[in-house]
DNA sequence: AAAGATGTGACAAACGTTTGCAAATGACAG
DNA sequence: CTGTCATTTGCAAACGTTTGTCACATCTTT
């Protein structure tokens, strides 16, 4: 079929191992014979086999991505660091999208593990479920934006004390009744938020309602579901944080389109600060979160990790987010 | 290191072809055995090696996609319509992101290659290139969204006819000094939209005045310049029709801020029809593009060909664009 | 001119599978 | 009790590489 290192040698007249050499920069070839070697390499079309290599190097050069959504830009942004990065240091990224599916999750996580990745970063739909994997994945791996750390290396943001400064800012701007559209309720990332708005509210004496603290998807339909419930009840919210910025446009959805002067008579905080979120018809006030260099650490960390080996250590980063105001808030 | 069918086969004392005829459900091994295989490989947490399967069945059941950019949203639905139509079929993508990056895509076509994917999907970043591209790829591929097939098949959108209608539809609502913001010149895309327009404009007898047609990037900060220079001009442009909603986005991001009244004053129409088009604070009119659809058949076309093997014959898919009227046209 | 040093290239094993073929086993009929 | 099958199992080659070891030339050095 295709070209092998064993045509070379024929077509040359040499022995294959020395093609291998010549074509691999290693010292054992005269340079007439690398030259000869390459000029004849590049003539026959041959490309290496990276199956084969990689079968007796046992290794590949490529990790595994796993992550929930790129529609969503926020991982768009992460993944677009880790690919950067990754192919900075000569990696190839494989990347796998879940669609917030758990079953395809484990499959991806087969999968990835039977090509043999040298590493994987995940973004687990279900932050529960990780602490399971620790068992099931057998090359080094690090988990994206979660829960920290069970034995394995981390990479998260400071999701508390994100929705914590959001939270306190929406006080300050004198607004009184805050409700919470959450994402998931089995996130771990949106239950940090939720406490971190539950603390700041505490901070100034304000009693928790529990009723004003909503669950549902971490998308745009979920919020305009959670917008229409929050607003539609005799609480006066007067604002709304937003477990992230997808969640954000479905509130801001819902109450444009019933009539909600915004950021008067409701004030909108998202969390994220996805590149929409800075369009001049949205104009979203969020928590920024560093995509970029989460995706970026979480590739340098897991390149750590692979070249230690067996007896790597696990390290975990956690970068601070901060609020960027817009127009959704007074 | 890991678990092979050799481990598996000494610890169950049989031959290694045992195991491997048990475990891939193949003829040839009383059931008694499959079953203590099946159960000894799980014990021990075998994973099949997928580089020694794929080395001498010469085929890994993965297929290489490579896209220019997946935070456009256009190649974002694409793009899960080739993975879930994929998966369905049994096969992995391997996902490529250039960024519009010539060099990278290259590098991708050669690296997907050495990895023996079974076949690759590919949207060029400069259409001209892709004619030298049939010497240098020798698996089954399928271009997507570009110029229709030189010797290869293709799946794309019938792109001059939806600029076409889109004109159009401009005209009939009054609109006079239409302007085409264009992405790449380069794009092959780009300029069958361009031959639409003109099309549409000549149909009226209206004679083209090529200061109105300017090109840029197919990104939003693109068409801010666009709309920047063909505002400020003495051409009364009262409406600007985009290469597509990203440089749409730039458009109304420059108009609004600038306090051109939309619709009345300036119609902006883009083309895809990408999710943000219909958020309420956008509802961008826009032409629409099947884009889901568009990744599905270019799977389905793709396997088809692999199947056929060496005689395939190339096939092309054209499908039709349609308007969808928002509020950014009167 | 003999002995050692050096550089070049060939040979073969190994990586973890699949699979064609041969061998062993067992059942059953003649 | 032998011969003929069919079934189950084992052996070994093959896939395309990398790499350790060894043999051979050639060139110094004394």
């Amino acid at each position: 079929m295709s070209v092998t290192i064993k045509d070379i040698a024929k077509s040359l007249g040499i022995s294959y191992s020395s093609v291998s050499r010549a074509l691999n920069n290693k010292p054992g070839v005269s340079s007439e014979t690398r030259k000869r070697v390459i000029d004849e390499a590049k003539k026959m079309g041959y490309k290496p086999n990276d199956m084969a290599r990689g079968l007796v190097k046992k290794q590949t050069n490529t990790i595994g991505v796993i992550i929930p959504d790129i529609a969503n830009s926020f991982f768009g942004e992460v993944t677009e660091g880790i690919i950067e990065t990754a192919n900075e240091n000569g990696y190839t990224v494989f990347l796998c999208i879940t669609n917030w599916n758990m079953e395809i999750e484990k499959e991806y996580l087969r999968t990835l593990q039977q090509k043999r990745v040298d590493g994987i970063i995940l973004k687990s739909s279900k932050d529960q479920e990780e602490r399971r994997y620790k068992d099931e994945i057998n090359v080094p791996y690090i988990l994206l934006e979660g829960r920290p750390a069970y034995g394995n290396s981390f990479v998260g943001v400071n999701n508390k004390r994100g929705s914590y400064i959001g939270t306190k800012y929406l006080l300050k701007q004198g607004y009184r009744n805050i409700a919470f559209a959450g994402g998931s309720k089995d996130s771990y990332t949106n239950m940090q938020r939720v406490q971190g708005y539950i603390h700041a509210l505490k901070e100034r004496a304000i009693p928790i309602d529990k009723e004003l603290i909503l669950y549902n998807d971490f998308t745009a339909k979920g919020g305009y579901i959670l917008a229409e419930e929050l607003l539609n009840n005799d609480k006066n919210i007067d604002a709304i944080f937003a477990g992230n910025d997808v969640i954000a446009l479905g509130v801001l959805d819902y109450a444009t389109t019933h009539d909600f002067s915004i950021p008067e008579e409701l004030g909108v905080l998202g969390f994220d600060d996805i590149f929409y979120a800075e369009l001049p018809q949205i104009q979203l006030t969020t928590i920024h979160q560093p995509k970029y260099e989460l995706g970026k650490y979480a590739l340098e960390i897991l390149i750590d990790d692979i070249h230690a080996g067996e007896d790597r250590t696990c390290k975990s980063i956690i970068l601070e987010p901060k609020l960027v105001v817009r127009n959704t808030t007074r």
